[in-house]
DNA sequence: CCCAATACTAAGAAAGTCTGAGTATTCAGT
DNA sequence: ACTGAATACTCAGACTTTCTTAGTATTGGG
């Protein structure tokens, strides 16, 4: 059988670092009540996919990038999830770095 | 009207860069000959979004990590993409300046 | 042990993509 | 400017996927 795959590892690592249930991380979301369980399970599980639209709210509650659900490569997840957390100099500063090497 | 999505913008972007056609592009990603032109163009107008494992492929193609095409951020996407470019010895340089800031 | 919260599942309804068969557009060559 | 060939693009029904509803396990605190 096919592993899960990374959108949903990555989900469920985010929203316990988030401290949320899953129907919360729905709810926060903006999934209708009734729904919100069966939907993050869903997409925790692998059983099912969440849009981009989905996705992308998801990841504002949990303050990670978009992005990052898609990254199997975890060093880049891991950049992916630093940059967020820079401010506008340290990125300027980051950015120079890259143009270095 | 909505925007057309970052995944149909960037796709088309990386495909220019990589110098393909829409049909060409989709026969390396092993996509059928008869549906090739018609699957990109839908990609790449908004039509319809192509799921995770031919957006891989696509990005295997182009070589280009597959979360840049769902980045909003063009800072973010800059560094995804330079990052994807390193060697083992400068992405550990750069990782060692993300720690510092 | 109980209760409530949380996690999880099945299956039909609903919404999406893919295929096949085209039409439009671009552009190099003459 | 005209032609042919490549490229870009569109439509709609077939097909495939997700979403909703209504539940059943499972976990953890008191």
């Amino acid at each position: 059988m096919a592993g899960i795959s990374i959108v949903a590892k990555h989900l469920k690592a985010a929203r316990l670092r988030a401290g949320l249930s899953q129907k919360q991380l729905g709810i926060k979301a903006g999934i209708d009540e009734f729904s919100a369980s069966a939907r993050i399970n869903q997409y925790e599980r692998g059983k099912h996919m969440p849009d981009l639209l989905t996705l992308t709210r998801l990841a504002a509650v949990m303050h990670v990038p978009a992005p990052y659900f898609y990254c199997e490569d975890e060093e880049l997840a891991g950049v992916i999830l630093k940059f967020a957390a820079l401010g506008k100099a340290q990125r300027r500063r980051l950015l120079g770095s890259l143009d270095e090497l």
